[in-house]
RNA sequence: GCCGACAUAGCUCAGUUGGCAGAGCAGCUGAUUCGUAAUCAGCAGGUCCUCAGUUCAAAUCUGAGUGUCGGCUCCA
């Protein structure tokens, strides 16, 4: 065996070094110092390992500095590290857990009788930046699985201990020991060099949350934080949270009259007139499109009796997410649970179900698609409740599209059409996700076999439309795989919204057929699919998206006029009427108010468009618009500006 | 549901050790008639989230409830 190991590099070129040296070291001697004093840490053929780590063989070297973002999601581990470290010295007592590095930060989860309050949040982060500034260095070392259950038992680490029992039991010899400054913990690694390369740590906030995640177990005290290589990043970071506040729906939604909250109807919103015209103007263009594109529009009952959610399964795992509703007609005498023979629908699948019951169909009528908005209501934990995004009572977009399985890809493709129209209209990209059956059996429900087939089916759609998708494995609905829709708004922030999913159980429970052209019954597959999700959540995301400043065509206002003075209040009228007999959404303020105030006002409001009107104008039949944030139109005749309304402010589809 | 924090005028927020509940903006009235982000003056506005308790006295202290907010596996 050569005393020489061959080291390739990411541009394909290759360099000897003697066998045994550390990746530091053999990038200090054979790359450059200016690599190493940037490197965080390394990867050996595609393997993270630390920068200490000896190359033993020929291997493919990436170096990883501190300006890759996967450095910092190491550098967010060291410092829930630090973190955890700090915590035990200030708290003597509380036991450790977990801590991962997270998307925009870290967390670590405690075991401690008290939770930790504000202050001790602001004592912890002073001295985790103290210990930081420290400079301790990593240590990496592994141990047999006994000498380590021995170290964390000795220390009492309940959770420790735990974690490496459930470690052993897959198989695992050794364990990875990291220690800095005297405190240890394991860990898969890689770290950072030492504690100082961390940068700067910023405590955000502190929550409950449960071993495991699940609410059976103990609840652990988390504390959350993020770090940064140095400051100037968080405080952009930090800059960037203010923006996301800004722009957070539950602010901008009332002051802006578009939806508000009260505590008699927790969940459910009010929709104010604001509101309910941008929710309407969504709905109509929607309700235009689908009918376009083959769709047709039911309306059902709200109310059902509990034996269509025993044929529909509802009455199952998911009966706790319905709220029942009491029948006055029933006996009084028994007990509460039996008395409630109705529920309120959470879903609009089973009534749509019911009415493709009512008739016998043929093939020729296939692909059959049921469009509804009615009303749903869910009974979410308390606790999950916020804003539009988690709510008891809301609308979709919800379409169930009856086919043969000849037809899932072409059907398929025609959805994915549609989004691509919708999301287009408002600038947001979106991704694709591929959600299969749910691990436990007892959470799902249809056979193997009909999983494999609706599975394979989607897939085989998902590979002809050609977009990419990430598989999402397990997390398919109860009844079938889906495809989720996942967008990304101004902030670059994602959200899940549309949803295509496919359903081979329901038509087995509800006994769904149709008559094919060998004149013999088959079974149809059914498509759940929504667009916009729902709308709540959908305004939620535009609100947000566009910061309350809605495009013309959705601004529940889109214009306003404003009197210089008093004296062009007629023309101001004339024009305001003009305008709304065109069937656009203009108002007028004619009080007495200076220009420059109403100007504000209406930017506050955020009005698409501000028509100044004073002596110029109402000579020459003309307004001044003016965008919102400020761009001026200059004048131009009422004729021009109905032109420019026409372009911008009629829905796109 | 569970853990924690919070709840004062329509909004943003002050309110000391338990001792008469405040400001700015918004609103109303009047004056002003004004050219692109706040004209001036006056007035009015309160179940201090709810209910109970402690106290001579509670926005303030205690308990219960309600609501809102941050969280409740991105798994060494």
């Amino acid at each position: 065996m050569s005393d020489l190991v061959k080291v390739t590099l990411p541009d394909g070129s290759q360099k000897e070094a003697a066998r045994g040296i550390s990746v530091l070291d053999f990038v200090k001697v054979h790359i450059g110092a200016g690599l190493a004093k940037a490197a965080y840490f390394a990867k050996l053929d595609g393997q993270p390992v630390d920068l200490t780590r000896a190359i033993d063989a020929d291997a493919r070297l990436e170096v990883v500095t501190t300006r890759s973002p996967e450095a910092l999601e190491v550098a967010r581990h060291d410092a829930a590290h630090v973190m955890a470290s700090v915590v035990q010295q200030l708290f003597p007592g509380t036991q450790v857990t977990i801590g991962p590095s997270i998307d925009d930060g870290f967390y670590y989860d405690f075991a401690r009788e008290k939770p930790f309050t504000p202050e001790d949040l602001e004592r912890i982060e002073a001295a985790t930046n103290a210990a930081v500034k420290a400079d301790h260095p990593f240590l990496r070392e592994e141990v047999s699985m006994e000498a380590a259950l021995a170290l964390f038992e000795g220390q009492g680490e309940k959770y420790k201990v735990e974690i490496i029992r459930d470690i052993a039991a897959k198989g695992a010899r050794t364990l990875t020991l990291y220690r800095h400054g005297g405190w240890v913990d394991f860990c898969l690694g890689p770290h950072g060099p030492s504690t100082g390369r961390i940068g700067v740590v910023k405590l955000t906030s502190v929550a409950g949350a449960y071993w495991r995640g699940d609410s059976r177990n103990a609840m652990l005290q988390r504390i959350y934080g993020t770090a940064f290589f140095d400051k100037k990043a968080l405080d952009a970071h930090l800059a960037r949270l203010e923006e996301v506040k800004k722009r957070d729906h539950r602010k901008l939604g009332p002051a802006l009259g578009l939806f508000a909250f009260h505590e008699y109807a927790p969940g459910s919103p009010f929709w104010l007139p604001a509101g309910t015209t941008l929710f309407n103007v969504l709905q109509e263009a929607m309700r235009r499109l689908v009918n376009r594109n083959g769709y047709q529009e039911v309306k059902t009952p709200l109310l059902f009796n509990k034996r269509l959610w025993e044929m529909s399964g509802h009455w199952g795992p998911y009966k706790k997410n319905m709220f029942l509703v009491v029948d006055s007609e029933s006996d009084e005498t028994l007990p509460l649970d039996e008395r409630c023979s109705f529920s309120l629908k959470p879903m609009n699948c089973p009534s749509h179900h019911l009415i493709y019951k009512m008739g016998r169909r043929s093939y020729r009528e296939l692909p059959l698609r049921y469009y509804t908005t009615d009303a749903l209501h869910r009974n979410e934990a308390s606790g999950s409740l916020g804003g539009l995004t988690r709510v008891r009572q809301f609308e979709q977009d919800d379409s169930h599209i009856y086919l043969m399985e000849s037809q899932i890809a072409a059907e398929v493709r025609r959805i994915v059409d549609l989004m691509k129209i919708v999301y287009g209209a408002f600038g947001l990209q979106f991704s694709l996700m591929f959600s299969t059956r749910p691990p436990n059996p007892a959470d799902r429900i249809g056979d193997d076999t009909l999983w494999d087939k609706a599975e394979g089916a989607l897939q085989a759609a998902l590979e002809q439309i050609g977009l990419p998708w990430q598989l999402n494995a397990g997390d398919g609905a109860f009844y079938g795989p889906k495809i989720d829709f996942t967008v990304t708004d101004s902030l670059g922030r994602q959200w899940q919204t549309c949803t295509i999913q496919l359903d081979y159980a329901a038509p087995e429970r509800f006994d769904l057929t149709y008559v094919g052209d060998d004149n013999a019954e088959h079974r149809p597959v059914v498509i759940h699919r929504a667009i916009y999700g729902s709308f709540e959540r959908f305004i939620a995301i535009l609100t947000e998206h566009y910061a309350g400043a809605f495009p013309a065509w959705l601004a529940p206002l889109q214009a306003r006029v404003v009197t210089v003075s008093e004296r062009f209040v007629d023309w101001g009228r004339a024009v305001a009427e003009r305008l709304t007999a065109r069937g656009w959404r203009i108002d007028l303020d004619d009080s007495n108010d200076k220009l420059g105030a109403k100007i504000r006002n209406s930017e506050l409001a955020k009005i698409p468009f501000t028509l100044v009107v004073g002596e110029k104008e109402a000579g020459a039949q003309a307004v001044s618009p003016r965008r919102h944030g400020g761009e001026d139109l200059k004048t131009m005749p009422l004729d021009a500006f109905v032109e420019l309304m026409s372009r911008e402010a009629t829905p796109p589809y």
